[in-house]
DNA sequence: CATGCGTTTCAGAAATTTCTGAAATGGCCG
DNA sequence: CGGCCATTTCAGAAATTTCTGAAACGCATG
């Protein structure tokens, strides 16, 4: 397994990155040279073209496929899996932003529903600093509920739409679009 | 400085969450302390009410600076600085998501850039991968730009509008909202 | 039910990040 | 200038995360 200069960069550049992203740097050099081969890969592969150990290959694997950024696909006539990334990247996208939803936002929104669940303590500033921003959150993870559930194409859309976005809101309650939103 | 037992909870939340938010410890904790504080603090109370060193502080508060997370005020006086987190909590989720872009998407952007200039080296489908990559990240960044450019009240509506998104897309283009975009 | 092949687990080593205390810096005031 | 107060810097300590090699596991096959 030899890689092109190309692969290399993108690989080592995404492997930097991992940590930014809140990943480690072997598995967002699997993803990297997941996605760009063409061809599904094995474990073995993997670890020769990364120059790193069976083990590692196989927990960075285990944690891509927690995050649900790696298709898994076998081979007849071989015991060995094969991995591959989506070829739609929206549906990357999608995933991406799900997942961290899950691992980032989630987690709170529970923990501030669970404070103020507790009811009057005295410090009202808090308390209401708190309300607010739980409000904020159940409000952004209620729109990415929706725009979870358009298509492809419509994201493209919306996101083409550029700067008729605003507009588009002024027409809007013309158009009766404003439904009741649960709260 | 005595904590409440909310405020107590609240920041050890913030702390844990901090590593999944890419920021450390110590620096989620002082943001929290700073959002439930009706009044701002300064370094030396933010030291003594999450009981961590005073150089400690420093280097918190400088990373939160980093990310436009806070601001500084002083007081007549007292040659102190004194910290808070800006009110509107708009504010303070559109500097999270322009920061997290310039840190995570943008050099990202770049590099994808710099590989297409070398030009065609006969892995073709590693180039054509990076390039949809490459229009995929550039759309959802004008996609971001726009919606930075909104006003908080425009960016509620938005949000708010919830399920009613997918047929907004279906009347758009009869209003004529197409415009060209440069890609 | 043993063998072979591939994968996963796991304890410790290595690397990295975070935190601290001490010293350096900066600037205001008498 | 020299003392004072507040902040910052920084080298090393402490804590955490990542990576590895060895062993354990799982399972199809002869």
């Amino acid at each position: 397994m030899t890689l092109t200069d190309l692969q290399q960069d993108f690989i080592l550049h995404f492997g930097e990155m991992g940590n930014r992203w809140g990943i480690n740097r072997t598995v967002g050099q699997i993803y990297a040279l997941l996605f760009l081969s063409e061809e599904p890969l094995n474990a073995e592969q993997i670890t020769a073209a990364l120059s790193i150990s069976r083990s590692n290959t196989s927990m960075g694997l285990k944690e891509l496929q927690s995050w649900n950024l790696t298709r898994q696909k076998s081979r007849p006539g071989d015991r060995r899996d094969y991995f591959t990334t989506p070829d739609d990247l929206w549906e990357i996208v999608r995933t991406l932003v799900a997942e961290r939803r899950k691992r980032e936002i989630d987690p709170t929104l529970t923990k501030l529903r669970e404070l103020e669940m507790r009811g009057p303590g005295g410090d009202e500033y808090a308390e209401a600093r708190i309300a607010e921003l739980r409000e904020l959150i159940e409000m952004m993870t209620q729109f990415h509920d929706e725009m979870e559930r358009m298509e492809t194409e419509r994201l493209v859309q919306l996101m083409t739409m550029g700067r008729k976005l605003g507009s588009l809101l002024d027409k809007a309650p013309k158009m009766k679009l404003w439904g009741k939103t649960t709260t």
